[in-house]
RNA sequence: GGGCGCGUAGCUCAGGGGUCAGAGCGCUUCCCUGACACGGAAGAGGUCCGAGGUUCAAGUCCUCGCGCGCCCA
């Protein structure tokens, strides 16, 4: 085995182990009925565009998780795929259009889809270069667009049936009409923003000559429409009114004055118009009533004929203030004032979306969403965090009706035929005869489905629905699905509906949902203003791993997640970090470690059953060694419940800590004692510094898989690669517990926290007492004689690290060991002397003790006046008590040492 | 209008009744010690948003505010 190099080259080493990976097939998932299966289906990315910082993120979770099942012995199976999304890459396909002066409708539907296929051919191969370079293991062997042909066919299907059940029906109805795509949309796709607008008071007389009344509406052009005026029953102000007729301004239409307890008494002047046509509430209120439906504006937003020659085919906004114009002209403005309203946006285009009545296709939710409400009021689907929970059951409890079809070109075309007799049928071909007229002459619904009807299939039509594959049987339900909160509505709630009507069982065990990806400055990543970040470009710069691991270690149970390129750069320096101390321990093995498939053990054998013996073996060695074998098995156990628990920061956490602040910081700096020492010592540390090296890449490796697939490599190991080792712990609760207890050395660490202690206390004391960085010099200290061993013990350890020429431990008052001229500093109730020459250096002794002295003092007084009083004593729980009793004897002999020594310092 | 989340060190965040506070980054001082200066050592730094309340004891629980963000109607 050659050394390592000294710098650590992310890029080279990322694309080298993703090559391997694919190559061998490592990605791949096979049923195999003699092990468990775990399932995720990954959410689409669409292909519009290339990937952003929210799909690393969320891809980068769930590699983690299906790298960590495999390694737990789980057959795994992560399902890629691309979403066509529909309207998404309509609006890209025209504004490419429109920069050439055309729209979709001077190509047609044929030329338009065969520029689209080749645009998605474009960016679904960006898109996979980009998850490749990113290291997702998915299994792209089963790789799915939504319109490949079994999947297709499987949307027709579902149609179908939903269809045949009484579920999917058509109707004229008001949906929300977007008029620059030219298509229906749900309302789920409409984005509400508070916007300026101007409130018109109009006065409408009466029929006969009256006054009639003053409405109010920030809408005057669709009084073309208008078929009633409306007040609140127990509104006094216009009851004498209810029943006759006014005038429509401008118009000159007679219409009733309604009564309807839906008007708001407060707006305006209590009295609203009804326009059917044009307004939701006013189409429920004009239906009740009775009344006519009447469209002053057609597909475009233009007036229609009813605006008459002055106004047909006028744009609605210039007909608004056309409109408004004429209707001050004719006096009957009695007032405009500012008004802030809700006005709803296309949220793909930004356009106004126009309320518009049309023939649509929809899908009854009541009775699809009763099942899914269940399923998850019963814990068969879980929200992480629990939250999320909430927010599904409130949506899915006020559920309407879903208007699935779209009058646009790219998607599932809606499996109905047209027979010119006037009889539907529903197919996925051609029928060749009329059921009802025996005519051959069908015509397709032109209409096409929701992109998210097609992907509330994606969990099962994947696995070969409709047929009863192996891969379904399997596979279904799937294990986790990751996604983002803003399509739990949109995807993740009719994936529950969907999967249960078709499948009869849930699609998902488990919902996390990860954090959105903000910018520092907390605004949404966005490329239009400028505030996205290119996560290939980091990729580039920092490697794959290192963005990765920036990304999870942000996953707390926060909405969102403030994201900055330092802490990639921070992640990088994490990674240099470990790869130095894997450096160091090829060292340290030299030439006489195995390498390779070594240590004897036969091929394929599965780590784990070698390790717990091996662990065990173990305890005997030094203190280090058995200090580090059981902190690791600790942080093993720690990451492995914060997965576990979808907590993964806290499994990054763990990992750090271990990584950098005990397994470096100190393990490394004390094995090296042992490595000089040579012998036995030497040989059981170097065991232990590549085994728990090795073991700790394998706990990271769901996080960052190529640079522990390289270190891991580079260390004695068993098998071929790193993805395919075993997880250490435990899964079965109490294994896991029994396994802890053996590998942590309750011991060895009482005996490290002196190790550690004493460290610190003289670490603190040279500095201030200014003590230059490679002076040695000679450290008495005084112990309690039920101390001392473990001190004795550890001396061989303290002694570098705290540059100690000798360092003698010696019983506590026996004042014969201090050197002449020595200071004296306590660390707990253990003395530390060392000798000072200068008298500033004395100075600083005595203020580094008085400082000490204000500390203690200031603790001490605090809890002496708690347990002078009387409430807590009787009031707090015994043990309470007693250990602050405990407490208080400890900080007052302190600091009558610290006294005592600052007194013999004479200064 | 309703719901949810957040407000703790300069920044990003942990901690969710009992040694009144932690991490990473940043900052200060010293150090290129044979894994690592993308590093090491030692430090400084906090009315835990505000006001009430519950409790022997409150960043931690309750109520009401204030500020920021998200969602639904």
């Amino acid at each position: 085995m050659q050394e390592l190099p000294t710098t650590y080259d992310p890029a080279e080493t990322e694309k080298r182990w993703y090559a391997t990976w694919l190559a061998r097939g490592d990605f791949h998932a096979v049923p195999d009925p003699r092990r468990r299966p775990y399932a995720i289906m990954m959410p689409l990315p669409n292909v519009t565009g290339e990937l952003h910082m929210g799909h690393a993120l969320n891809n980068g979770l769930q590699d983690c998780l299906a790298r960590w099942s495999r390694m737990r012995g789980y057959d795994t199976l992560w399902q890629p795929g691309m979403d066509h999304a529909s309207i998404a890459v309509h609006v890209v396909m025209e504004r490419r259009l429109a920069k050439e002066g055309k729209t979709r409708f001077d190509l047609g539907r044929e030329r338009f889809l065969e520029e689209t296929w080749k645009w998605k051919e474009q960016i679904g191969t960006a898109i996979l270069g980009q998850m490749q370079r990113l290291g997702f293991s998915c299994d792209w062997d089963r790789a799915t667009f939504t319109m490949d042909p079994a999947y297709y066919a499987a949307v027709e299907e579902c149609f179908i049936r939903l269809y045949r059940k009484g579920l999917i029906y058509k109707g004229k109805r008001m949906i929300n009409w977007c008029v620059k795509d030219q298509t229906s949309i749900s309302d789920l796709e409409v984005e509400y923003v508070q916007e300026e607008r101007t409130l018109y008071y109009l006065r409408y007389r009466g029929e006969h000559g009256g006054p009639g009344l003053v409405i109010a509406t920030q809408r005057p052009e669709t009084i073309l429409a208008d078929v009633a005026v409306a007040v609140h029953p127990d509104d006094e102000r216009y009851r004498a009114l209810v029943g006759t007729r006014v005038i429509v301004p401008v118009v000159e239409r007679a219409v009733p004055v309604i009564a309807d307890r839906r008007v708001e008494r407060s707006f305006g002047t209590g009295a609203v118009k009804i326009t059917p046509g044009h307004d939701p509430l006013d189409y429920e209120i004009g239906t009740e009533h009775g009344l006519p439906v009447l469209t002053c504006l057609d597909q475009h937003g233009r007036v229609t004929e009813l605006g008459g020659a002055k106004y047909q085919g006028k744009d609605r906004a210039a007909a608004r203030v056309e409109i408004a114009d004429d209707l001050r002209a004719a006096g009957v403005v009695e007032r405009e004032e500012p008004y802030t309203t809700n006005i709803g946006r296309c949220d793909r285009c930004q356009t106004i979306i126009e309320p518009y009545i049309s023939d649509q296709w929809f899908c009854r939710m009541k009775s699809l969403a009763a099942p899914a409400i269940q399923a998850v009021r019963d814990g068969r689907v879980r929200f992480y965090p629990e939250r999320w929970t909430k927010v599904y059951m409130d949506w899915m409890e006020g559920i309407r009706d879903w208007n699935i079809s779209r009058q646009l070109w790219w998607g599932h075309r809606i499996p109905i035929w047209y027979c010119g007799c006037g009889e539907i049928v529903a197919s996925v071909t051609a029928p060749a005869r009329c059921p009802a007229c025996g005519g051959g002459a069908f015509t397709q619904d032109p209409d096409i489905l929701d992109t998210w009807f097609s992907s509330a299939l994606w969990p099962f039509a994947t696995l070969g629905w409709p047929r009863e594959t192996p891969d379904l049987r399997y596979f279904y339900p799937t294990s986790a699905l990751v996604t983002a909160r803003d399509i739990i509505f949109l995807w993740v709630a009719r994936m529950i509906m969907f999967g249960l009507e078709f499948m009869g069982e849930v699609p998902f065990r488990d919902v996390y949902i990860n954090p959105t990806v903000l910018n520092i400055e907390g605004r949404r990543m966005s490329k239009s203003l400028g505030t996205g970040t290119d996560p290939l470009e980091l990729v580039e710069r920092y490697g794959a791993d290192s963005l990765r691991f920036a990304l999870i270690n942000r996953c707390t149970g926060e909405q969102d997640l403030r994201f900055s390129e330092k802490m990639v750069e921070d992640t990088r320096n994490f990674a240099n970090k470990i790869w130095n101390a894997a450096r160091f321990v090829r060292l340290a093995l030299g030439d006489a470690a195995p390498a390779g498939n070594g240590a004897g053990a036969p091929e394929g054998a599965a780590a784990d059953t070698s390790r717990e013996a091996d662990g065990a073996s173990e305890r005997g060695g030094t203190l280090p060694d058995r200090w580090i074998t059981g902190r690791f098995a600790r942080t093993a156990a720690d990451a492995t419940a914060a997965l576990e628990a979808y907590e993964f920061r806290d499994a990054c956490a763990a990992l750090y800590a271990f990584i950098w602040s005990e397994y470096c910081d100190w393990y490394v700096e004390m094995a090296k004692a042992n490595l000089r020492a040579g012998g036995r010592a030497a040989e059981g540390t170097r065991r232990v510094l590549a085994r728990v090296l090795a073991d700790t890449m394998v706990l990271l490796h769901p996080i960052m898989p190529s640079l522990t697939e390289e270190i891991w490599q580079a260390l004695p190991h068993q098998g071929e690669t790193i993805m395919a080792a075993a997880w250490p712990v435990p899964e079965d609760p109490a294994a896991r517990a029994a396994w802890l207890a053996r590998q942590v050395d309750q011991e060895a660490d009482a005996a490290m926290a002196e190790v550690v202690g004493l460290v610190h206390a003289v670490r603190g004391m040279r500095a201030d007492l200014g003590i230059a960085p490679h002076e040695t010099l000679p450290v008495v200290v005084f112990a309690p004689a039920a101390r001392r061993a473990a001190l004795e013990g550890a001396s061989r350890y303290v002694a570098p690290l705290i540059r100690a020429s000798t360092l003698t431990v010696a019983a506590a008052g026996q004042d014969a060991a201090r050197p002449a001229g020595a200071v004296s500093m306590i660390w707990g109730e253990i003395e530390i002397a060392v000798p000072v020459g200068s008298d500033a250096a004395r100075a600083a002794a005595g203020r580094r003790l008085a400082k000490q002295m204000g500390e203690v003092g200031r603790d001490l007084a605090r809890l002496e006046e708690r347990l002078r009083s009387p409430s807590f004593l009787e009031r707090a729980p015994a043990e309470i008590v007693a250990a602050d009793r405990e407490r208080a004897r400890d900080l007052a002999g302190r600091r009558d040492r610290l006294a005592r020594y600052l007194a013999g310092l004479g200064v």
